[in-house]
DNA sequence: GTGAAGTTTGTGAACATTCACTAACTTTTA
DNA sequence: TAAAAGTTAGTGAATGTTCACAAACTTCAC
């Protein structure tokens, strides 16, 4: 929503918010290492966002808008259900390997704590990639692709449990082993599982 | 192992740890609001402890020590991989019904970054799960009960996930909704998956 | 038994540091 | 020349931690 309104120098302040946070972790994600990372002072970030509460809010908003729209075109682009979560979790590995800060941001529960707003902006960017999916398996499985002897929603929450945990894993070895690779595996796992 | 070298005052210590981590987070988790809820001051806590961390460290050997225990007696309890498979998160699903704070304590990421210490700890956790499931999964698979068409590896870590992902959704719910049941639906599904 | 010595467990005050944030002033830019 | 973007220098509050000290209890010597 707001993500357009943007300006250049926000968006860098954004994107060294990331890389802090994907270095540092939310802890390391203070006022002060924040000026340092754009090189400029601390209160130079006042003249380009009202709160630290707020930068981390468009980042998160920035995050959510930008998923929506890289899944939808992952979706559109194939046709069959089991293409069509390949194509999205490909792309989602895609995107995260670029951006890896983005791991911390969405599934650190640490984050979560900070305020009411934040934690809001979590649950959006979990709905975002919920609304996606929901509708591809819901017709692959009255296709036959995938099982229905389980509920569409429990289904959903098995492959997002084990993409988070992926990321998890991922952070916790300092995004050191190949995401794309690993990732593949899983989700042909739980294709496999699924049919 | 060091569990047992706890005394009593420093086993209060660590179950008030608990509680302020169950309610206010790990950033609510100060020295101040520690000692308060102990009712004496905060110079108190370090006749107990040398610092913070060790409080926290403490915490999740005790759990760690006490989850492997508990996991061991779940899967002695009985004789066939799936009823074994079910026992081990009926127990889990009991245990943090009744000790919701350590849901934050193991499965909270911001706690992960305080120190290097608290990190291994937290992977210790893990790998007691994973010690405790490996064996069940690979027999299971043997006698037919469980899919061999999937890496026991990947199996344990689908089936990982489904339960850190309930977990976190329990505790953005506040603890509200009845785990055990929710719980067991999930664990269903995840049986009715991997036959 | 009684007093000296030592331990345990607490207190309140101070500590150095970090935090997010602000006011007043100066430089850059369009 | 006026707005935008930066600086310097500060704020109060909160953090974890250490300090000297004291009350209560146990241990031990005479």
């Amino acid at each position: 929503m707001q993500a357009f309104k943007m300006s250049k120098r926000q968006q860098e302040i954004i994107d060294c918010a990331g890389k802090i946070l994907s270095k540092s972790g939310i802890s390391g994600l203070t006022t002060k290492n924040l000026a340092l990372e754009m090189k400029f002072s601390e209160s130079a970030l006042y003249r380009h966002f009202k709160s630290k509460g707020k930068i981390i809010e468009s980042m998160l908003a920035y995050m959510e808008h930008d998923m929506d729209q890289r899944l939808g075109e992952a979706v559109q682009s194939k046709d069959t259900p089991i293409e069509q979560f390949q194509a999205m979790f490909s792309s989602q590995f895609d995107f995260f390997s670029k951006n890896s800060h983005f791991v911390v941001a969405a599934f650190s529960d640490g984050l979560m704590e900070e305020s009411r707003a934040i934690n809001q902006a979590i649950k959006k960017i979990m709905a975002v990639k919920y609304k996606h999916l929901m509708p591809l398996i819901q017709t692959g499985q009255k296709q036959g692709d995938f099982t229905d002897k389980i509920d569409a929603k429990q289904l959903i929450h098995i492959v997002m449990g084990t993409f988070r945990l992926m990321m998890f894993k991922w952070r916790m070895d300092d995004f050191k082993f190949d995401i794309k690779k690993e990732g593949d595996k899983h989700i042909q796992a739980l294709l496999t599982l699924m049919s």
